[in-house]
DNA sequence: GACTCTGGTTTAAGCGCTTAATTCTCCGCT
DNA sequence: AGCGGAGAATTAAGCGCTTAAACCAGAGTC
């Protein structure tokens, strides 16, 4: 049985031969075609259709020491919040040609990790991250390596690197404000105990505009994580609180949240929202457009932050070494209005 | 002002010289540690985390011709079946020592085009794709490199490769079937005239379940688009129909025209869904649990194909090229039943 | 004491590309 | 005829790694 001829990437070498030039000629009519003469540069394209030839970017990687790819890793792709930063990276990457590929880290601190190191690795022009904690280590290397790294929706104390923040606080204020300015009175903050930073920005948000306004009452209510079930939950305590009385309006500090929260109060017969309680969320996902009741709610921009990131790290990539001075850009959230507030508004 | 050190990473004869071995000692240490002296290898470790020496990928790659990464280029992230995919993959490539990176078509086919390139360019071990539509040069091209790609819901006409389906036939059977236990007799399918292959299938699969069926009719209603406000464009057309009755039981082709179609059927006040008019959608996006009315679905289970797929490259790249033959693995859908459906279960 | 092992280490030849430096041609000028 | 150039193509030196082959003690063997 004849041996199967192993099918593998043509090399320059191999349109250079059948082109019947040298592998410099080819090299040039592929990255400074004013250099070599139409009629030479012609038969060398024919050839490169032929033979189907690829340019290997590890070599010219190798070669150069700089290639267009960046590298992004999200923090979790189930939350339509990371997706639209993709969105906005791609769209701000595409226009100057870089060439974005993605990690999801999905949640899992390591895997965070295994990305970045990956990229390292792959010798990428830039990365953008997105982290889920307190992740020094891996940024520190990058920037150690001299490779721009840019953060999104994370202030890291002690990093400087390129930040593109929303401002969270801004976050819980407006929601806040916003059930204020529709009539609520006793508003409850609802959260999982778990310290995540942006959500305490936004808690301090919430307290502003509370104590800015006057006769509104404010309490906190810690829920098991940060999802749908989590807000469930935390409705069907409320529906057996006896002595205190139920907020009138409530902010959610994730969207999946406010939704467990409605549907729960829903099903449990307590309350109907927005009739008798409001709701806001945060950040806008998908499942805000869509959920048992259409949620008001407080975007986060990802796909704005995507493309700013995408405009930082362009930036550093276009300064000389050393004169770089490392910027942050802050997104400012904006409230979308949607059925789960609209009660409170006509109501008051 | 003196000049800033121009960091880089630092390469393998950096921590040769800083650990006073040579070269090749320190490619045994990292990647056959059997072969050096255990106080060698103490010494190199020591030198390769004080210098934070990542290994270039690009020269290993170049030096080896395999890389351990490989690629993924997904139609849609907005799409939650393509997220569970990526999930699906990155389970399965994890196991096995397979690196994942994504590339977001986004719907765009010059961006799937575009990422298949990267790849190639790349020389990945091997590619994933969930193609949009016919894409048999981009696919021919990784095929003719002999770099192994795996296709995700696509029947591909003409290529031979490894894939992995849904029996998209049996979702539309499923779906159909479904509506017609509960009790509906007048069945409508609706989808985008657009003809995108799942879509043909899942309606002969419709067709077959209401043709084995006794007294059920069946129309075909084409919407604008796959998604909600398709949807909600469908249930205003209902809503002014005459003469024809409404049909009882729709399949919708995706969850999100499903949604829509419940949505716009209530808010016209034509019908309640599944009071009036039972929905079934198919392929169980996120949006399907949180839509205004949960959706009994046909889900496609993405993260299983993701792992089935990332198994078949495993198995490509394992076998001894020319000795390899492509399989097919077909992934069964299966009903989740929710709200959109219970009431004519009950009511029949 | 010459000889073979053998475990440990180094040498050196690429992998496929880029690019500065070089060579080669062909022209126009004097 | 001879010379300087411009334009076009080639040569060759890496880039950072892997790996087969060569080398080099020091320990057994007889």
């Amino acid at each position: 049985m004849p041996a199967t001829p192993k099918k593998t990437n043509p090399s320059m070498l191999d349109v250079a031969h059948h082109a019947g030039v040298s592998i410099a000629t080819v090299s040039n009519v592929i990255n400074r075609p004013e250099k070599v003469a139409e009629a030479t540069a012609e038969r060398v394209r024919a050839a490169i259709a032929e033979l189907g030839f690829v340019r290997n970017d590890a070599a010219r990687l190798l070669a150069t020491g700089t290639t267009s790819s960046i590298g992004m890793v999200l923090a979790d792709l189930d939350n339509s919040l990371y997706v639209d930063m993709a969105h906005g990276a791609q769209q701000g990457a595409d226009g100057v040609g870089l060439r974005l590929v993605l990690g999801n880290a999905a949640c899992d601190m390591r895997r965070q990790d295994d990305y970045l190191h990956l990229f390292d690795e792959a010798r990428v022009a830039g990365v953008l991250l997105s982290p889920m904690e307190d992740s020094l280590d891996g940024i520190e290397r990058m920037r150690s390596h001299g490779r721009p790294i840019v953060l999104l929706n994370y202030e890291q104390a002690g990093v400087e690197c390129c930040t593109v923040l929303v401002d969270n606080e801004q976050v819980g204020y407006v929601a806040a404000r916003h059930l204020i300015e529709t009539g609520c009175t006793r508003l409850a903050f609802v959260a999982a105990r778990d310290e995540y930073q942006p959500v305490r920005a936004r808690r301090a948000g919430v307290r502003r505009a509370v104590a800015e306004a006057q006769g509104v009452s404010l309490e906190t209510i810690d829920a098991d994580g940060l999802r749908f079930e989590g807000g469930q939950a935390v409705a069907h305590a409320l529906a057996g609180r006896t002595g205190r009385p139920l907020p009138d309006g409530v902010v959610a500090v994730t969207d999946d949240l406010g939704n467990g929260i409605a549907d729960g109060l829903h099903t449990a017969l307590v309350a109907e929202v927005p009739g008798d309680i409001a709701v806001v969320g945060c950040e806008d996902n998908r499942s805000a457009r869509s959920g048992p009741v259409a949620l008001t709610t407080v975007e986060l921009r990802g796909a704005k932050m995507g493309e700013a990131a995408a405009a930082l790290l362009l930036e550093e990539l276009n300064t000389p070494a050393g004169e770089h001075r490392h910027r942050t850009v802050t997104v400012r959230p904006a409230l979308v209005e949607r059925a789960s507030t609209a009660q409170a508004r006509l109501g008051v």
